[in-house]
DNA sequence: ATGAAAGCGCTAACAG
DNA sequence: CTGTTAGCGCTTTCAT
C-alpha cells in the first residue's frame, strides 16, 4: 500500500453514520436498515474503501489466509518442484476449495533450515491461520515445528513418525497391488519395477503392494531399480534394469514422470510399448495423457485430496479443539495404452 | 495461531521493564543497556514470544512480504505453470534476494478475473507491500489494476502497452539474432523456426531477431510453425515443419521446452542431432542440460532478472516516489551439443 | 437499529 | 538510556 488509504472513519463521515455501522455492513451483519446499507455502500464505492487486514486481524485474531508449504531439502528445490505437475495439482485442489471461501492460499517454500524457521515464524506471527504441508522427504522436521508452535496443520501424506496431526493420504499399497495385478493380467512374466526414493513412505508402499501382488500370484520378487521421481531418474533406472535383464516384458514405475522416462528409453531402443514391454505408472498426472504412448497408470486423486486437506484445515481453524483426523483415499487403475 | 500467544506486555512484565524497551531490543534499536538487553532476551526466550505482525503492520504500515504473482489465463493454469522450469527459476531468483532481507515472498496465482480481483485486494488490504508480476500473456490486465490501486509493482517483461511501471526484461531480439547466427555459422541452409504464442512479445521478438539474422546473411524467411512454449507444442510444430520441408537441417525453437519436443521428434525419426539437423533453443533452463543431446541455447539469466526485480520493488517500497525504471539484460549464446 | 467506547499488540514520539 | 503515552484501523460489547 502506498498513499493514505481511506479508512472506516472516512467512509463513516462520508455516509454520515458511525464507524460501527459501516463495519456492520462491510461484514454483512444483519440489523442494519436497508436504506442505510445503501447509503454506506455507495460511500464505500465513492471512497474506494478496502478494509485493512492487519487492523481486522488484530481484533479477530484471524487473517483469512492459510500457508501452503512445499517442504523438503535441496539446492534447486524450486526448480525441481516446478518441473513436477504433482504440485500444480495440489495447488489447484487447494485453491478450488479456498477461493470460494475468500481464503487466500499463500504458497511458501521451505527447503532449508533457515527457510523452515522463516516459514514457521510467518504463521506463528499470524500471517496465516494455519498450514498445509506437502513434504518431499519423509523425515521432514517442519510438521513437528509447526505442531510445537500450536499452528493448526494438515499434512499431505502420513508423517514418518506417528504424531497428533491431521493428514490426507492415499492407500499406496493398494495402488501398488493394482499395478502388479494389471501387469500379471496382461500376461507379463519378466517384470521389473522402478521405485521411488527410499526415504519416501509413499514410494516404499507402492513398491511393497506391487511386490505382494506378484508374490501372491506365485512370482518371485521383481528386479528393482531406484529413482527419485524425476524423468531422468526414471530413464536411468530403465537403462539399468535393461542391462541386468534385457528380456523385461513389464515395468511398473512408482510415478508417471519416471514411467515417461522409462518409455523414452524403451522407444529409443526400439521396444514397442505395450507389445514388447508393458509400462504402468502411478499418479495419473497430466503426463500420463501426453506421454507417448498414453500411460496406463494408478490414479491418485490429488486435487480431491488437496481440497480435503484445505477443508480439514478450515475446520480445524474454526474449532481448534478438534481431534486430529486422517483421511485415506482409494487408488483406481486407469487403463490407457502403455500397459 | 491458536492459543493465547505471549505479547510484548508479557515479556515486559517477565523482564521487569517497559513494553517500549522490549520493542527496542526486538527491533534492534540501539540505546539499550547491554545488561537489560540480555534480561529481555532471556525473557523472550522463556515466554516464547513472537511479535504479532498484524499489530506491527498496523503502525509501521509495512508487512514485510511481497506478492509474487503468476498471472495469465487458463483452466489447468497451475498445472501448466508447474510443468515449466522457468517459473522455478523466477522463484529461486526472487527468494534469493528476499530471504536475506527477511521479506516473505508470497506466491499467488491470478488465472481468472475473480482471482485477479482477489489478488489485488490481497495487496491493497496490506497483506503485501508490493507486487512482482510474471504474466504469461501480453494483454494481461493485472498490471493496470495494480497500478490503479497504487500498489508498488515491478513486472517481469515489458508490458504490452507502455505504462509507468518498472520492469526487467531481456533483449529478446538480440537473443534471436544470436540463434540465427549460430545456425548459419554451423553451415545450416534449410532453416526452420518454432515460434512462441503470437500474443507474447518475447516470443515475437526472438523470432524477429532470428529472421533478421538470416535475412542479413542473404537468406530468405525461414519456414515457421507456432508453438505455445510447451513440450508437446514443440513436438507438434516439428512434425508440421518436417511435413512441409523434410530436408530441414537447422531449427530454432523459441524456448528450450519446445526445442526438447523438437529433438524428441527428430530422434524418433532417426535424424541425428546435430549432424542431420542442428537445434538451438532459448532460455538455458535446466532442460537444456538434461535434454538429449544437451541443447545449444540462448541464455536468459532468469534468476538474476528475478533478483533484480525483487530489488527494484524493495527500493520502490522504501521510497515510493521513485520514477519507474526498466532494466534490460543481454542474452548469451551457450554452445552445447545440439547445434 | 444505531452509536459510543474500549481495546486488539505494537511502534514512535516525547519526556524524564 | 528508559518509561509514558498516544494512536494505527478495526470489531465488538454495551447502552440507547
Amino acid at each position: 500500500m502506498n498513499r493514505q488509504a481511506p479508512t472506516l472513519e472516512d467512509v463513516a463521515r462520508e455516509a454520515g453514520v458511525s464507524r460501527a455501522t459501516v463495519s456492520r455492513v462491510v461484514n454483512g451483519v444483519r440489523n442494519v436498515d436497508p436504506d442505510i446499507q445503501d447509503l454506506v455502500r455507495s460511500a464505500i464505492e465513492r471512497t474506494g474503501y478496502t478494509p485493512n487486514r492487519a487492523a481486522r486481524a488484530l481484533v479477530t485474531r484471524r487473517i483469512g489466509a492459510v500457508a501452503l508449504i512445499i517442504s523438503g531439502a535441496g539446492d534447486a528445490f524450486a526448480g525441481r518442484v516446478f518441473a513436477d505437475p504433482f504440485f500444480g495439482r495440489v495447488v489447484n485442489g487447494v485453491v478450488g476449495y479456498l477461493r470460494a471461501r475468500m481464503i487466500q492460499p499463500v504458497l511458501l517454500f521451505a527447503e532449508s533450515e533457515a527457510a523452515r524457521k522463516q516459514v514457521v515464524d510467518y504463521v506463528r506471527q499470524g500471517s496465516a491461520d494455519g498450514a498445509l504441508v506437502v513434504s518431499v522427504q519423509s523425515d521432514d522436521p517442519l510438521p513437528r515445528m509447526l505442531l510445537a508452535a500450536h499452528v493448526p496443520t494438515v499434512l499431505f501424506a502420513r508423517p514418518a513418525r506417528t504424531s497428533p496431526v491431521s493428514y490426507v493420504d492415499l492407500d499406496h499399497y493398494a495402488g501398488g497391488r493394482l499395478a502388479g495385478e494389471r501387469l500379471l493380467a496382461r500376461g507379463c512374466r519378466r517384470i521389473a519395477a522402478i521405485g521411488g526414493p527410499a526415504d519416501l513412505r509413499a514410494g516404499r508402499q507402492r513398491l511393497a503392494g506391487f511386490r505382494d501382488a506378484l508374490a501372491h500370484a506365485g512370482h518371485g520378487s521383481p528386479a528393482t531399480a531406484e529413482g527419485v521421481f524425476t524423468l531422468d531418474s526414471g530413464a536411468a533406472a530403465m537403462v539399468a534394469l535393461l542391462r541386468d535383464q534385457s528380456s523385461v516384458d513389464g515395468v511398473f514405475a512408482a510415478n508417471d514422470l519416471m514411467a515417461q522416462g522409462a518409455c523414452q528409453v524403451l522407444r529409443e531402443l526400439g521396444r514397442r510399448i505395450p507389445e514388447d514391454v508393458a509400462v504402468v505408472g502411478f499418479d495419473d498426472s497430466s503426463i500420463a495423457v501426453t506421454c507417448r504412448p498414453p500411460l496406463t497408470t494408478v490414479r491418485q486423486p490429488v486435487e480431491e485430496m488437496a481440497a480435503a486437506m484445505a477443508r480439514m484445515l478450515d475446520e480445524q481453524v474454526q474449532s481448534p479443539r478438534t481431534e486430529p483426523r486422517a483421511l485415506l483415499f482409494e487408488p483406481v487403475l486407469v487403463v490407457r495404452e502403455s500397459g
